[in-house]
Parts: C-alpha cells; sequence; structure tokens
DNA sequence: CGAATCGTTGATTCAACTCAACGCGAGTGG
DNA sequence: CCACTCGCGTTGAGTTGAATCAACGATTCG
C-alpha cells in the first residue's frame, strides 16, 4: 500500500511551496514519502481524544472537521478542512490527541508517518519551515475562531465562518469563492460556531432575505460578496495567504 | 545591549527541555543567543496588528496579552502570557502579525532575533522540536478557548480560565496554584472571556459565593480546587504538561 | 411505505447585555 | 491637606439575543 515518488503527494508539495518555494530536494523528498491512502465515511474518526497520533493526514478530496467534547455533553467544532489541507501536523510533536478529528463527507486521505514528516522537517530546512509556518497558520486561524466566537454576534459570525471557507477553497484552488458545497448539517455548522441549530436556521434565512446569500440543499452560494464580508467583519490577514491566488477581501 | 551566554535565557532553556530534554549543544546554543532584555509599562504594546515581527520573545517577569480587534470595536484576548512563556513563535514565519501583543503589568522580557531563533531551530532538531512544540501546545490551548468560549457558561468559562492560569503558573513553578495574583481588570477578563465586565463581576460573585475562590483586590485565591475544577469542566491534558511539574488535575 | 434525519417555524424562557448610578481607593494638583 | 478626578468595582432595573421546547415538513433510504 506505500508508494514512492506518488502523484497523490504532487498537491502536497504545491501547497507546501505556496508561503515560500520549497528547494528541489525538498520536493522530491515529499513527494516520495511513503504513504497510505485511505477512505473515510461521513462520521467517521480519524483520530480520537487520547488516542497517541501516528499518522499526518493530507486531504485529498471530502471534508474533515476537529472538535472537542465539554463536560456537558456539548461538542465544539474547531476547525474544518477541505482538500488540500495538511491536517494533524498540530500533533506532530505531540504524546497524546487533544481532540477528535472525524471525516464530514466521504474523504480520501494519504497518511505519512509521523516520525517521517518530522525527520524530513529537519533533513530539509526549506521544508521544515513550509511544515512550521502551515502549523502556525492553524493556529492563526484558531484565534480569529476565538475572535469570531467571542465578540460577534450570530449574523456576523456565521458569515464570518461562511467568508473563510470561501476565501480557503479559493485559495486551494477549488473554485470561485461565489459557489460552493458546505456540506454541513445546521446543528453542525452551530456546533462549529457556539450556536444552536435552531438559531443556525434562522440566521441562514436572514442572510437569505438580505439577498447575502443563496441556499440550495446543502449548497451554499455567495451572493454579494462585499455585503457578506462587510457583514461579517472579514479580513484576509489571518490566513497568511501569502503567494496564493489573490487577496483582495 | 546584546549579552552572550547570559544567564537571563537559562529559564528558557529549561523551559525548552520540558518537553523532551535539549541536547548540550542545543542548551550551549539557546544560552547564548544573542538578546535584549526590555521593559514594559502596563498597556505598551510590544507589536501591533500589520507589522512585520523581528523578535521571539521571553517573558522573564510580569503578565503579556495578545488581543485582537473586531469591527465594532470590540476586542478579544487570546491569550495570557506569563514569566517563563516564550511568546511570539507564532510569528517566526509570518509575515504580518494578525494580532497585538500588549503589557498587561509592569513586564521584563528577552527579546531575540527571528532569524537567529530559526536558524538555530534547524541547526539543532532537539531545540528545532522543541520550539515547533511549544508552538502547538499554544495552538492547542487556543483550541481549548474556543471550545471554553463557544460551549460553556459564564460561571465555567471563568472558572476555566482561573484553572488554566493557577495550572500553567504552578507548571512555570510560580508557586502552588492555591493562590496566585490576577492582575486583570474585570473589563479585561470580560475581552479574554467574551463576556461583558459587568457580567464577569456577577460570576466572580458567584463563584466567591460558592466558595470556590477568594478574592482581595487583585489577586484570586483558590478555595477550593476539586469544586473549581468541576465547576470549570477542567482537564489538563490540552496544555500538555508532560515533564512538568505534577498533572494531578 | 415507514423510519430516520434534517430543516423550518412558532411560542416561551433565560442567560447575558445594556444602561445607569454609586462607591471606593489612588493619584494629583492647588 | 483637602478637593478633585479618574479608573475600577459593585449593584439594580430593564432589555434582548439566543436557547429551549415543541410541532410539523421535506427528503432520503432501505
Amino acid at each position: 500500500m506505500a508508494h514512492s515518488g506518488s502523484i497523490v503527494l504532487t498537491p502536497l508539495a504545491e501547497r507546501l511551496g505556496r508561503g515560500a518555494p520549497l528547494d528541489a530536494m525538498a520536493v522530491a523528498a515529499v513527494m516520495s514519502m511513503p504513504h497510505v491512502v485511505r477512505n473515510f465515511e461521513p462520521g467517521q474518526y480519524l483520530l480520537r481524544e487520547g488516542d497517541r497520533p501516528q499518522f499526518c493526514t493530507f486531504v485529498l478530496s471530502g471534508f474533515t472537521f476537529r472538535h472537542k467534547f465539554v463536560g456537558d455533553g456539548g461538542r465544539q467544532i474547531v476547525s474544518i478542512h477541505i482538500p488540500g489541507d495538511f491536517i494533524d501536523l498540530q500533533n506532530v510533536l505531540l504524546d497524546e490527541s487533544d481532540h477528535n478529528i472525524q471525516a464530514l463527507t466521504v474523504a480520501a486521505v494519504a497518511q505519512i508517518d509521523i516520525d517521517v514528516v518530522v525527520d524530513l522537517a529537519f533533513a530539509h530546512p526549506s521544508l521544515g519551515r513550509a511544515l512550521w509556518r502551515e502549523s502556525l497558520i492553524e493556529a492563526s486561524i484558531f484565534r480569529e475562531w476565538v475572535a469570531n466566537i467571542g465578540r460577534r454576534d450570530a449574523r456576523s459570525r456565521t458569515a464570518h465562518l461562511l467568508c473563510e471557507l470561501a476565501m480557503r477553497r479559493e485559495a486551494a484552488g477549488l473554485g470561485a469563492r461565489a459557489t460552493f458545497e458546505l456540506p454541513m448539517t445546521q446543528e453542525q455548522l452551530g456546533d462549529a460556531l457556539g450556536l444552536t441549530a435552531v438559531h443556525i436556521n434562522r440566521t441562514l434565512k436572514t442572510l437569505h432575505d438580505e439577498g447575502l446569500i443563496a441556499r440550495s440543499k446543502r449548497s451554499v452560494s455567495v451572493a454579494d460578496w462585499g455585503k457578506l464580508r462587510d457583514a461579517a467583519d472579514f479580513t484576509s490577514g489571518y490566513l497568511h495567504l501569502r503567494g496564493s491566488a489573490n487577496l483582495n477581501a
């Protein structure tokens, strides 16, 4: 099941070169990392809180998300991953996972042994910088989520998540920001935004009625990017998209 | 103003060896990093959003905090730093700061050039791992804050912050978790917890009346650790304190 | 067709916010 | 030394944004 120089890891090499170019040796090293491609069903766990992480996971297709449970049975989604994200860098040097990772949709991922990733990071400084940088960008997104949940009302907060996903999709080359599929239930959106499913429903309705978004089934379209961005108080700086697609948000 | 082998950086070397021991060369490298000791007054900025970060900052004494502004003038504090924290690892590979860092109290810090830190990280893998790991632990704390603000009510949320600070203080060797000074105004606590100052006041009063904490001026004591921890739904796993003081929380 | 899941809507409740007033101690300046 | 201000903490009264509770549609799937 392990491959060498597989085409599967090409997008990973590209992604890691997003901030600053990798040198040729580093690219070759990335491409030849032994890996396993695995498929997950919606709801299936990739990692559970308390587990000792063994793999770094690169999302090939589909969505995954990271969440934590709190005492009263509640759940908080702390990040959402789209194709092209290299998840579990967060666990790379930590002994025990502090969160769960679950497939949101049918998802295909490439898993690479953590030790391989870390060893290569220090063998190839340009790669090491790229990996470390990716993990810092994720941390920056966490900070923005703290601010979003802590200090914005339901309407702004919801709009902000939509803007973020639209922007990240676009930067990852998955299509224009105007329309995208958002395969999350309102329950899940609530868990990501610190709101209830019922209130998400009402908030989406409001955004729809105001002409900021359009909805059909599980897909969301941005009807008016400018207005949505303003409603969201969204600026893309925290995504640190230097070198990626356009930044005009 | 630059020193070599200064005793100032001894605690930094110790801190970085907390997860896994640094090798002797790495310790020597840390101790001899050129640095500048600077003092800040309460409220003074160490870094502003939009700035290009130049230094890594090690907190020698006093408190600092990190925050972001949102559109309506609100502010969200996203982390609080105590002596022994190596802040601004978060900015180490990012071009432009997405947040502000401000002194909470009178604070003394040692500042080290970012390039020096990054170069040493890749020259000494044991050091590189320790630095990367520190930044991942901070990210883990951000995730817990997302969950705390998103899914816990005011009482639990406030108790949780107190538990976290008590625990981190203890792990940093700053004294027992029972009593500690919390030099934050209620306004600032509100900004850290996504609440208003008025509600913080009422919440602290509740915790006091219930016998979980004691207060005098700006200092908080934990009156009953077990009850406070239970109220907070606090477990220390997310702090990843492997190798530090005791973990029985 | 029935079961299950998810979305929608209304009625009601409640946790947290807002507004406002006042207390209090630490400066500070006349 | 007192009067004044200023920042912060405290408390009450009233408001509101979001939660809760509950019912009912819509869609999918075996």
